[in-house]
DNA sequence: CGACGGGTTGAGAGGCTTCAACGTACGTGG
DNA sequence: CCACGTACGTTGAAGCCTCTCAACCCGTCG
């Protein structure tokens, strides 16, 4: 847990329906790496400001792949269920991430994606934007290192998940919010508002509910941590770090 | 486990300094994408047949990060370190595999690169490649779908290994072995020549040695297979199948 | 109020790790 | 050719962490 690869700085508020020359969120979007030129013919294949409720699904597994998205307000999560059936969080996703690509190679969609919270995003058909990219070698360019950052996080975590015990992987799994929610409203402070429940958080973690409810207890009697309901405040970062470091 | 991602097909020898054009895996290639009049230019930018020995660095964590490898001939491994500092093995890597993206996004490389046998390669560097990408909308899509296909694996395996009991682990590998070295003269019938030593075969799965000893032991038992020092020998893959699924 | 989903707590079982010792194969050097 | 050292692998015993199952709590909402 010593680098977070997909830190994300200042998530604001976005209005839907913008263009992408004007999207609140253009920072951190793949968009960051067009040239200004192209960047209305990326606005054109851009499908903007889709909308979807707390616990609608986006997709579901065994649909067609055809499009990315990109997050522009919300929070997402991945899930699919390991071989015995049960259902299982692979992933959660913020603002200005990139969702889809781990399917690209696939002819239909290995997981589900469901919204978390009320969610605006941007789909980006991919045959269409593969041609973008042809044309523009900085977003070819920024493709290649989001999913480039993307395969570092995933072995990273995967490491993390195999060999580190339940305690250094929530701490480096809070740490690692901390980064990427850092500006936005969740953070205030050493404070930060759950965005999701927490079975799915343990679940992300390869643990289970009752497993992270006692380490959880174990980390806020050890003074790491307050742990309530729908909120956990950090007390001591840097004691944190080096929890998670020995 | 149900499925293998990354299938390999007939893979024969090479030998070294071979043009792309001419190169016996070039059907496992990156280069299955490129257009004929583009291929020679790949073939320029790519510097062919560099070799190494059994237990050599092919690069060092900490190294700069400038290209993707493909391996020609042989295998090799990546190697990292937990946060307690004890050596994990992150991948193994065969004919055909395109070796470092998960760098691309990095300054330095995250991992040591070891050859586990005498091994061929070809060192693409990336920035060039990345031009050739622009010019050649078949070798962009290409690279998307390798890319693609490691972030799908990555996510799969890490499900895997946070979920399933090591004998179900060992199982799924042994199958993704048998599938990806098809054809090669590491598989002949059920019988599956070792290339990597079972330490590295146990650190990959996330289990300590001891304990693959022991799930081994229980599998023969049980009638799966036969453990021998150097090879594995499949008694009913139909059974193995069904206990991965069940 | 009662139902429900999410979260916590307790007790017990089981799987994996750890540490230590032993085996075995292989290569080197005498 | 054998002796020895080293690396890899196996076996045993003990302990710990996580899982499982069951019960209970709590806030929300119809």
């Amino acid at each position: 847990m010593k680098s977070f690869p997909l830190k994300n700085n200042n998530i604001r508020l976005v209005q839907s329906k913008l263009s992408c020359e004007h999207c609140d969120i253009e920072h951190l979007c793949i968009s960051v790496g067009i040239s200004d030129k192209n960047s209305h013919k990326l606005n054109q294949i851009v499908k903007q400001g889709e909308s979807y409720d707390t616990g609608q699904n986006i997709y579901k597994r065994g649909d067609k792949f055809k499009s990315l998205y990109v997050i522009q307000k919300g929070i997402a999560k991945s899930e699919t269920s390991n071989i015995d059936g049960r259902p299982q969080v692979t992933g959660f996703y913020f603002p200005g991430d990139l969702i889809g690509i781990d399917s690209i190679s696939k002819e239909e969609l290995p997981c589900d994606l469901v919204a978390i919270e009320k969610t605006w995003l941007c789909e980006i058909p991919f045959n269409k934007l593969e041609k973008l990219c042809s044309a523009d070698p900085g977003l070819q360019h920024e493709l290649f290192m989001r999913m480039g950052q993307r395969i570092y996080h995933d072995e990273y975590r995967c490491l993390a998940v195999r060999t580190e015990a339940a305690d250094k992987r929530i701490l480096g799994f809070i740490t690692e919010l901390f980064y990427k929610l850092e500006g936005s409203n969740y953070i205030s402070g050493n404070h930060l508002q759950l965005p999701m429940i927490k079975a799915d958080f343990s679940s992300y973690l390869g643990l289970q509910p009752e497993t992270f409810s006692r380490s959880m207890k174990s980390l806020q009697e050890k003074g790491y941590l307050i742990n309530t309901p729908k909120h956990i405040e950090i007390m001591d970062f840097d004691r944190i770090i080096e929890a998670i470091e020995n």
